[in-house]
DNA sequence: CACTTGACCTGTCCGC
DNA sequence: TGCGGACAGGTCAAGT
């Protein structure tokens, strides 16, 4: 489940916690998952740490570059030299999960602390790359433009979502060939800011529905990262911190809750074959499919 | 060709 | 209580 704003969290931790660290060994037990040679970060400082899409990446001083995906389970967890944990600041306390545990499946060394990837479901991938080549890399070719960039805006959603004209709005927003770093929970989240029904076929929505879609979109990814993310079951940040954004979510997890605006009980469908949460009240469908 | 479904994994939750 | 099965969600491959 980490989709753009838990990335994004972990991104800002990482920037407070490992740039200008020295990488001294890295250890891996699911080689299959871990492509790339470790020599060729070894030895290097870590320059900067930047995302595209849900994809972390750790640039290094000789020109090579870490990937990391941490699909649904993935976790990254930091600790300095004295085994010490960054502060999210959050509200609640933190887990104190103990690292490493049975999923971590690669640590890294630094001079200045660990860092380790915990993967219970194994589905995340890590690579080792040259920088240069990342743009060239399969996962980056096609893949949608950056929601909360400042070029982002509703002329350019409505030109993607109108080559898509025919399908249903939510598997759409899915589609990190279309826009990436939306996952399921944020795209339900948009939806219901927006009131359009998650199976809406995109030809029906007005300009004025793609308009709210656009502020619905941006509103529910910047609250995520305001919230340090969402956590229904495994994200956690770089310190080990559950993000608290559900706390604030109006519809997903929320089946049979009543909608915060109308009080009308949240459903739950299949789309896609995806889990959709949705007010049947305020995301009225306007055609009958 | 465009779109939909299943595989990849494992922990958790629900029902019998 | 114990066990089995459904379910969770990101992405790619395979299927329709």
């Amino acid at each position: 489940m980490p989709e753009l704003p838990e990335v994004e969290t972990i991104r800002r931790g990482l920037v407070r916690a490992v740039i200008g660290l020295k990488l001294l060994s890295v250890e891996t037990d699911n080689p299959k998952k871990f492509l790339g040679v470790d020599k060729d970060i070894v030895g290097a400082r870590i320059k900067k740490v930047w995302r595209r899409a849900k994809v972390l990446i750790i640039d290094f001083d000789n020109g090579n570059s870490l990937l990391i995906h941490l699909k649904m389970t993935g976790q990254l967890i930091f600790e300095d030299k004295k085994g010490k944990r960054i502060k999210g600041g959050h509200p609640i306390p933190p887990l104190n999960l103990p690292v490493p545990n049975k999923s971590t499946h690669a640590i890294f060394k630094f001079d200045g602390g660990v860092m380790y990837f915990n993967d219970i479901r194994k589905f995340g991938w890590l690579l080792i790359t040259l920088t240069s080549e990342i743009s060239n890399l399969s996962f980056f070719v096609g893949l949608g433009p950056e929601p909360l960039e400042k070029e982002f805006n509703k002329k350019k959603l409505k030109e993607i979502l109108t080559l898509k004209k025919n399908l249903k709005i939510k598997p759409v927003l899915l589609d990190q060939k279309v826009l990436s770093g939306i996952g399921n929970i944020y795209a339900d989240e948009s939806l219901f800011l927006a009131k359009i029904h998650p199976e809406e076929r995109i030809v029906s929505l007005n300009d004025a529905d793609l308009g709210a879609l656009y502020d619905g979109i941006v509103t529910a990814l910047k609250t995520g990262i305001k919230h340090k993310g969402a956590s229904d079951s495994s994200y956690v940040d770089l310190g080990g911190e559950k993000g608290v954004f559900l706390t604030y979510a109006n519809v997903y997890h929320r089946t049979g809750m009543e909608c915060t605006y109308c009080k009308t009980k949240i459903e739950r469908i299949v789309v896609g074959g995806r889990g959709t949460h949705f007010c049947p009240n305020c995301q009225k469908k306007k055609h009958i499919c």
